[in-house]
DNA sequence: ACCTGAACACCGTTCAAGT
DNA sequence: ACCTGAACACCGTTCAAGT
């Protein structure tokens, strides 16, 4: 899967016009192949080394493109943001409904994306998914003073549930030792089963809806 | 999370009082020690040489008490999440406010926590909050059937709230630099001052009074 | 303008060894 | 049972240099 081995292996002499050979280096690229390498091996597994292989470039050829690390992570980080729906029915709560289960939808396409959003500063993808629920709620007649709440809490609500489901995911052994750690010690938690409880879209849905039985204006 | 194996002694009787220097290793100093140094340093500042540097002793001592620096880090989240509150008024929904402020104020003491807890496997403590959440909500009346929505939607509600405050906190400057980019790009939030809003414990409440409204028995 | 290898300052952990 | 230094396999980045 790993198409490594791109060691470079024109070795004909001439410089023919490379046959098959890597496109040359750009940001473009580089931001790419960070996401796929991050999809693929998670947040650790983005090192600038491997990232270099996969580019079939040397390791600080990134460097003369981009600054230092943090930077190849915030680039990733807003391109998986993009948002390309539009709003515009005459429901606003459907409106602000399939924006957010598109955001939602977003992270949980790279897994990695949901805990870095917070930690890093605001690209210009998140904050036009702001600006856009902003503008529907506002428009939707919620008042400015309470605007800030809204679009707050809604942030919250989302980024926990997807935080947690794209953390949870990765190691669903842990959630099933963890239900068996429960056993004797938690009875509540042991009889509902909500360790092993994997209707992550439902509760998302009806916790949503109740967030937005109480922000929406009256 | 650590089974912490066959280890663990702990020096029974009479022994010299200690001349001064430091006491000797134990897995409880080991954990203590490592939370200050993540509150003192961040997430990142917990190195295994700074904290036997710490500690007085060499870092291959460490790896006697602890498998890894992941069980470090367990053991780190777990004895943040304790719990010491009572419950039992007859006002169960003061109860539930009391314990999810409780729990957020815990987190906020140790801002690298919230971020860390969704990664890791539940400890002891954090699942005894659960239980007792569950217990509460389930003794008001919340059906068996809706317990685990219930509990998973304030779960996501608290640990996006948490995790987006204490890292948002680090970085006011970001939040500056980020109202200031804003600026006649995000008109609405640029009106509402969405980014310098910084009532976050008033919006934590009217979030999650919303929540439970929605939540709660009928 | 764009790319590169060598080198530096780390860091987690294995290992063989000490008491 | 408990602790240790040396050593290894990394990793991000600086630097001087190449085209």
């Amino acid at each position: 899967m790993a198409a490594k081995s791109s060691k470079r292996s024109q070795r004909t002499g001439a410089s023919v016009p490379e046959p098959r050979g890597e496109p040359p280096l750009s940001l473009d690229r580089i931001v790419a192949t960070a996401v796929e390498l991050l999809d693929a091996e998670g947040l650790d597994g983005l090192k600038m080394r491997r990232l270099a292989d996969r580019l079939g470039s040397g390791v600080m050829s990134l460097y003369w493109h981009v600054d230092n690390k943090e930077d190849v992570f915030d680039l990733a980080l807003d391109s998986v943001l993009e948002y390309r729906g539009t709003i515009g029915s005459q429901d606003w709560r459907a409106d602000v409904l399939h924006m957010l289960e598109d955001w939602r939808a977003s992270m949980l396409r790279h897994p990695w994306s949901a805990s870095l959003l917070p930690r890093r500063a605001l690209g210009p993808n998140i904050l036009a998914r702001l600006e856009l629920l902003s503008k529907t709620l506002s428009g939707a007649g919620v008042a400015d003073a309470d605007l800030n709440v809204a679009i707050w809490s809604l942030w919250n609500y989302v980024m926990g549930a997807t935080i947690t489901r794209s953390s949870f995911d990765l190691s669903d052994a842990d959630r099933a030792s963890g239900q068996q750690r429960v056993e004797h010690h938690y009875p509540t938690i042991e009889r509902s089963g909500l360790l092993l409880d994997d209707d992550w879209d439902g509760v998302f849905r009806k916790g949503l809806d109740f967030l937005l039985d109480g922000l929406a204006p009256r």
